[in-house]
RNA sequence: GGACGAGUGGCCUAGCAUGGAUAUGGCAGCAGCCUCCUAAGCUGCAGGUCCGGGGUUCGAAUCCCCGCUCGUCCGCCA
C-alpha cells in the first residue's frame, strides 16, 4: 500500500473541482513543494495567459474556491503558486499501520501482469570482473530487485559470448602456454588463475603468425561445430564462468539463467535470421559478404553498412545477438538489457534489423558510461586494470579495521561477521548511487565510503534500530501515534510514506540512484529523530516511539534489500 | 571528419523527460555536541559565472542554436 498515494489524488481531484466551480479548464501540474513550506503545490503561471490575469490573483482564486477535506487541512496562495499542507495526523496512521503490517513487503507494488527479462553483465568470459565493468551486474541486479518491488515478474540473464576469437584464444592458451611462462595467480580461483593465460596467449598471437593461424583454424574449427573444439572452448569458458559467478555472490548478485551464444548456431537460430536478413531489399553483397544499407535507420559515421555475414557465409556477432533477441522476445513481454555505451551502435543496427525482420518488439537499454582508472581506460589484456575481487578484500579490511576501532566487545568471528555485511555493501551504493550515464574515474578514497552518503550510514541507522527494540520488554504495536508531532517524528513519518512511491518511481524510470538516495534521506531522517528525542522511557511517548523505530526498521531493510545491501543488527 | 553521452562550490553528486519559489546532498575545511537508546551520528558556519556565448520565455541548470572540454562509437571484432 502507497500512503501518500492518496494525498496526491486527493489534491488532484480537490483543484479539478475549484477550476470546475470557476469555469476553468485546465490541466496543472502537481509537484512536491519545498519541504519547509508545503506538501504539495500547483504553479499558477501556466494560466496566466489563458486568463489573462496575474499568476497571483489566479492562484487566490483557485485556493478561495478549494473546499479542504480529511486529507487536505489547508489550502492556500502564494507568489503564484498554490499550496497545499496534508493531513499529517491521518498520513501518520496510514504510514504507520501500512509499514507495521506489511513489514517485509511494505513498498511492494500491485502484481503487473508483464513478464520481465532483464539481461545484465554479460561480460566476455576470458577474465575476472574488474571495476570497469562492475557497474553492469549491480545495476542490472538492483534494478532486478527494485522491478521486482515495483510487481513485475522479472526474469535476469546472462548471455555468454563464448563464440569468437576471445574466448578460443583463450582455450588456446591453456592447452598450449606451458603452466611455467604464467606468472602466478594472484588468488586461488579459477577466473584468476586463468587469465594469465589470456595475457600470454594474446602475447605469442602478436608476436607469432603460426599462433595467428593455429587460433583461425581453430575458431573455423569451433563454428564448424567441431565437437572436440567446441567442447574445449565451452570447458574454458565454464572455468572462468565459475570465477565470475562466485564474484558476483560476493555482492549479492543473482543471475538465473545463463544463454549460450554457440545455441544460436547449433540450433540453426542465426540461420535463419540470416535468410530473412537476405529477403530485405536494403540487403546487399561485398565479395560475398552480406550487408544491409541502414541509412536513416542509422547514425551518420564513416560507414551506415551493418554487415550479417562474413565472405564465408559465418555470422557475425550481432547476427547471433539478433537470434538471441527474437529468443528472448518469445519469453518475455517487456526485454531490458544493460550495456557498456561502447554497444549504442550496434543496439542501433541491431533494433534496426529487427523492424527490417518485420520485429514489432525491440530491446529497451540502460547504458552505463565506463569506469576508468586516473592513467585511462582499464584492459584485462595489458593487465591495467583493478579487479572486483580486489576491491572487496579492500573493502572488507577497512570495515574491519572500523569495526575493530569501535567495538571491543565482539569476538573475532562476529566482527569479520559485520565486516562482510559492511564491505560489499559499501562498494553497490557507490557503484549505484550516480547515474549510470555518468562518467567514473576510480579512485580507491572514493570507492569505499563509510561516512555520509554511504551504505554504512544507512546500515547504521537499521542497526540502532534494532538495538532499540531489541532492549524493550515490548510495546503497544497498536499505539496512538498521533501523538508524534515533534518536527523529526513528522519528518521521518513523510520520509516513510515516500518509499512505495520511490521503488515505483526508480524501477518504472529506470532510475535506481533514487534508492540509495532515498536510503540516505531515511536514515538522515531517522538519525535527526535519534537525536532530538528519546524512545526508551519517553514515559507517554515510548510505545508510539517504538512503533516509529519499527516502522523506520523495515522500511530501512527494505530498501537496503531493494539496493543488495545487507542490513547488520549491529555494527 | 561524423554520431551519441557527460560537464553543477576545492572534490563527488541530485535536479534536466514535463521550464517555475532561496539550486539537492555528501566529502574535505572551520566552530560546537558523548554522566542519556552505538559519535559510522547530530547542530551550526563557510564555500556557486549550474562549461562559454547567443536565443526563446513573464521566468532557463532545465528548451533551441553555435562553440569548448572529456568519454564512447563509426570493423567481413566481440
Amino acid at each position: 500500500m502507497d500512503p501518500m498515494e492518496s494525498f496526491g489524488e486527493e489534491v488532484r481531484r480537490l483543484t479539478n473541482e475549484a477550476l470546475a466551480k470557476l469555469g476553468v479548464e485546465a490541466q496543472l501540474e502537481i509537484d512536491v513543494g519545498p519541504a519547509d513550506m508545503a506538501d504539495f503545490a500547483i504553479p499558477c503561471f501556466p494560466l496566466a495567459k489563458k486568463l489573462r490575469k496575474a499568476p497571483a490573483a489566479i492562484a487566490e482564486d483557485i485556493a478561495a474556491a478549494v473546499v479542504p477535506s480529511d486529507r487536505i487541512s489547508k489550502v492556500w496562495a502564494a507568489n503564484g503558486y498554490l499550496n497545499f499542507k496534508i493531513n499529517e495526523a491521518l498520513l501518520a496512521s496510514l504510514t504507520m499501520k501500512a509499514v507495521l503490517s506489511e513489514k517485509e513487503l511494505y513498498g511492494t507494488g500491485e502484481r503487473k501482469p508483464q513478464k520481465v527479462l532483464l539481461e545484465h553483465t554479460s561480460v566476455n568470459p576470458t577474465g575476472p570482473i574488474h571495476v570497469g565493468r562492475a557497474r553492469n551486474p549491480l545495476i542490472g541486479d538492483t534494478l532486478c530487485r527494485c522491478l521486482r518491488r515495483a510487481g513485475y515478474d522479472v526474469t535476469t540473464e546472462y548471455y555468454v559470448n563464448d563464440v569468437g576469437k576471445q574466448v578460443v584464444l583463450l582455450a588456446w592458451g591453456i592447452m598450449n602456454v606451458p603452466e611455467s611462462e604464467v606468472p602466478p595467480a594472484d588468488r586461488d580461483k579459477t577466473d584468476h588463475m586463468l587469465v594469465g593465460y589470456y595475457r600470454k596467449a594474446n602475447e605469442r598471437m602478436e608476436s607469432d603468425p603460426a599462433v595467428v593461424k593455429q587460433i583461425s583454424d581453430m575458431l573455423v574449427k569451433f563454428e564448424a561445430g567441431d565437437p572436440a573444439t567446441a567442447e574445449q572452448v565451452g570447458e574454458t569458458a565454464e572455468r572462468m564462468l565459475q570465477g565470475i559467478r562466485s564474484s558476483l555472490e560476493r555482492v549479492s548478485v543473482n543471475v538465473d539463467q545463463y544463454t549460450w551464444e554457440s545455441k544460436f548456431i547449433i540450433n540453426g537460430a542465426a540461420k535463419e535470421v540470416v535468410s530473412k536478413l537476405k529477403a530485405s531489399p536494403r540487403c546487399s553483397e561485398e565479395n560475398g559478404a552480406s550487408y544491409l544499407e541502414l541509412d536513416e535507420l542509422s547514425r551518420q559515421g564513416k560507414s551506415t553498412k551493418f554487415f550479417f555475414t562474413r565472405s564465408d557465409g559465418t555470422t557475425l556477432y550481432t547476427t547471433r545477438d539478433l537470434a538471441y533477441h527474437l529468443d528472448k522476445f518469445k519469453r518475455a513481454d517487456v526485454c531490458i538489457n544493460v550495456l557498456g555505451e561502447d554497444q549504442k551502435l550496434g543496439m542501433l543496427h541491431l533494433v534496426a534489423a529487427l523492424k527490417i525482420m518485420g520485429e514489432t518488439k525491440a530491446p529497451e537499454c540502460v547504458y552505463y558510461a565506463f569506469v576508468s582508472l586516473p592513467e585511462g581506460r582499464m584492459s584485462t589484456r595489458k593487465g591495467v586494470v583493478v579487479y572486483l575481487d580486489d576491491l572487496l578484500d579492500e573493502a572488507e579490511d577497512l570495515a574491519m579495521a572500523e569495526v575493530r576501532k569501535r567495538r571491543t566487545d565482539l569476538s573475532e568471528e562476529k566482527m569479520y561477521e559485520i565486516a562482510k555485511q559492511i564491505g560489499p555493501g559499501a562498494v553497490r551504493y557507490n557503484i549505484i548511487r550516480v547515474q549510470a550515464e555518468k562518467q567514473l574515474v576510480f579512485k580507491w578514497e572514493d570507492a569505499i565510503n563509510f561516512e555520509g552518503n554511504s551504505a554504512p550510514f544507512v546500515q547504521y541507522a537499521h542497526a540502532r534500530c534494532s538495538s532499540i527494540l531489541k532492549r524493550t520488554g515490548g510495546y503497544d504495536r497498536d499505539a496512538d501515534t498521533s501523538i508524534l508531532t515533534h518536527d523529526t517524528e513528522k519528518r521521518l513519518i513523510h520520509v516513510l510514506s515516500l518509499f512505495p512511491g520511490i521503488v515505483r518511481e526508480a524501477g518504472e524510470k529506470r532510475k535506481i540512484h533514487l534508492l540509495p538516495a532515498y536510503g540516505h534521506e531515511l536514515a538522515s531522517a531517522f538519525n535527526q529523530f535519534y537525536g532530538s528525542v528519546p524512545v526508551l522511557k519517553s514515559g507517554e511517548h515510548e510505545d508510539a516511539r517504538l512503533c516509529l523505530v519499527e516502522a523506520t526498521r523495515w522500511t530501512l531493510r527494505n530498501a537496503l534489500e531493494t539496493m543488495g545491501i545487507a542490513a547488520p543488527e549491529e555494527m
